[in-house]
RNA sequence: AACCCCGUGGUGUAACGGUAGCACAACUGGUUUUGGUCCAGUUAGUCUAGGUUCGAAUCCUGGCGGGGUUGCCA
């Protein structure tokens, strides 16, 4: 064994389903699953969940299912599977055949149930649900037990099959497991396992009216799809006895019994993570959609430009551990940037324009230059690029008088056009009120591509869009979503914490190689930042957001 | 308040009774046709009090701190 073998140390869960593999637990196999509500988008805190349930299946050549969990139809929709299945695709993933629906198993379901019935360990209750606060007991007190617990099993059945079959109210009974009403854990006493709720399914329409409820549904689901670790978020940590009691008491075993283990979600300062709030903001249209690219979701971290494979990077970074902590928003835009910088090519735009007129390069003409299109990948070519006697570069690329480190253009100064020529300021034009509106250079012919022959170094390189070839386009820039480093810790009202300038359109110039860029290409413009092409069909110019800024030495600075 | 879980630099994570390491962030410096990248370096940590042990981040007990649980949501 060399030094580069050296095995990666693994993390708890790692660690357990390897031990479980040596102990031939489940008979050597390994099942997973990802099983979302479809009630809404999946956001980077399912990737987190997605990349171990898929990734510890193929670690140890098992399948991982992509499970609908749609055992409550009030919220949930198609639109939403669909999402899934397509983030889920995009982030790597295989579907497939392996998407599966917990409510297909509902007939199975029933059957279970029934079997409680007949075994003693479930009956059918007629107390309301208000009823049911004070039999339940608190927190610190043990609850009552209901005055149906101990209805026979025959009566229990008939009533059970009863509800199924439509004959009551929505919540007049229900069903509930029989187990322990002086427990401290809260789950375990005499927990609802099916409800009445007349509500159309998505997927089944009319054809049920009792649903299951998760706790009851979800340790079945697995069992049924073979799964041997399911793998969830630490508040489930209390419902696993529930979880075990399920399907202890219809009489699954090792190998064929799955085991919970729970691992600490994802959470990114600057934003919040919960479907419901996420909800909210789209409903309440303070984003555009849940594809917005200010949005926390995968489809609109897709838009914006984060590549999948930084997803991954912030995922292994992160780690699967029990400790609920909160992820620097900076390590997703590290890992953002690592992959970008590998991968975008680099082309010129300016977002602030300021004139500058060459005045000793000819009126007429354009000279195309050769200008390579990323420094770190030689086979992604070069491109030509137009240069003219009048260009437009970056505002802040000029100072009338920079302080002392400033070495972008002045009055006097020598700079570097990118790809281009060396050029230096003899002039300022201003206007009435003193702006600068034109600065009037001449430039070196001899520095052609960006070389001086004779050796003569400057500090600065501006980049710089020629004045008629250049095309406009529109930029977005975004900011996080909220001022604050966790929002909504402090008031449930979390949208007074939005911040107000989270977005920003600018009208921009770029190279015309740009004009028909495809969407979703990623580019870098130089000194700006990572940017993603949009398809935005309400405008008839090329549409840009920004990934991720460059990291910025001189202005953090100042 | 009862029960369960979790406490390692500012942040995330290793060390599985034997040298507290890595990454991000921050800060220096070097290279550079992007103030990017790359390279080198600096700052900074085991919540606390006991106990077990030759030896404790690791095992035990108490305290403190954080999270979760009182849906006929998942």
């Amino acid at each position: 064994m060399t030094e580069e073998t050296k095995a990666e140390s693994l993390d708890f869960i790692r660690e357990m389903v390897a031990a479980d593999m040596k102990n031939g637990t489940f008979g050597g196999k390994v099942v997973t699953r990802f099983p979302p509500e479809p009630n809404g988008y999946l956001h980077i805190g399912h990737a987190k969940a997605i990349c171990l349930d898929y990734g510890v299946a193929a670690e140890n050549n098992g399948v991982c299912y992509l499970r609908m969990d749609d055992t409550n139809p009030t919220k949930e929709d198609t639109e939403y599977v669909e999402s899934i299945v397509r983030d889920v695709e995009w982030l790597g993933f295989p579907v497939g055949d392996r998407l599966t629906f917990a409510s297909d198993c509902f007939e199975k379901m029933v059957e279970c149930a029934e079997k409680l019935i007949e075994t003693g360990k479930a009956y059918v209750c007629d107390l309301s649900a208000e009823a049911w606060e004070e039999y339940r007991g608190t927190l610190s007190a043990p609850g009552r037990e209901s005055p149906n617990r101990n209805r026979p099993a025959a009566e229990s059945l008939d009533l059970f099959r009863r509800m199924r079959a439509g004959e009551f109210e929505d919540g007049a009974l229900v069903l509930r497991a029989k187990i322990d009403m002086a427990s401290p854990n809260i789950n375990m006493r005499d927990p609802v396992i099916y409800r009445i709720r007349r509500v159309h399914h998505f997927r089944h329409g009319d054809k049920w009216c009792i649903y299951p409820m998760y706790d009851y549904a979800h340790p079945l689901e697995d069992a049924f799809e073979g799964v041997t670790h399911s793998f969830c978020t630490l508040e489930f940590e209390i419902h696993r006895p529930l979880y075990d009691w399920v399907l202890d008491n219809l009489g699954f075993a090792f190998p064929n019994r799955p085991r919970q283990t729970e691992f600490s979600r994802l959470n990114l300062t600057g934003t919040v993570m919960s479907k419901r709030k996420l909800l909210r903001l789209v409903k309440e249209n303070f984003v555009q959609g849940w594809d917005d690219p200010r949005m926390p979701t995968i489809s609109g971290m897709r838009r914006r430009g984060i590549p999948a494979e930084a997803i991954h990077r912030l995922c292994k970074t992160v780690g699967i551990t029990k400790f609920d902590g909160v992820t620097d928003l900076a390590l997703l835009e590290f890992c953002t940037r690592e992959v970008l910088n590998r991968d975008a090519s680099r082309y010129l735009a300016v977002l602030d324009p300021l004139k500058v007129v060459i005045a000793n390069f000819p009126e007429e003409g354009v000279e195309p230059l050769d200008a390579v299109n990323n420094p770190e990948k030689p086979e992604a070519g070069s491109r030509k690029l137009p240069f003219s006697r009048t260009l437009y570069i970056e505002r802040s690329d000029f100072m009338l008088e920079p302080p002392k480190g400033y070495f972008r253009l002045s009055p006097g100064a020598e700079v570097r056009l990118r790809y281009g020529y060396f050029i230096k300021c003899n002039e300022v034009v201003k206007d009435a009120a003193g702006n600068v509106v034109e600065v009037r250079c001449t430039f070196d012919p001899a520095t052609r591509g960006g070389a001086a022959p004779d050796g003569r170094k400057v500090k600065g390189t501006i980049h710089w869009v020629a004045a008629d070839a250049a095309v406009r386009a529109e930029v977005r820039l975004y900011d996080r979503l909220f001022t604050t480093e966790e929002p909504g810790t402090e008031s449930e009202d979390f949208v007074t914490e939005l911040n107000p300038d989270s977005l920003r359109v600018i009208e921009g110039f770029v190279e015309p190689a740009l004009a028909e860029i495809p969407a979703g290409t990623a580019v870098q413009f130089e000194r700006l930042g990572y940017f993603a092409a949009d398809l935005d069909t309400c405008t008839d110019r090329p549409v840009f957001n920004r990934t991720v800024a460059l990291k910025d030495s001189w202005s953090k600075k100042q």
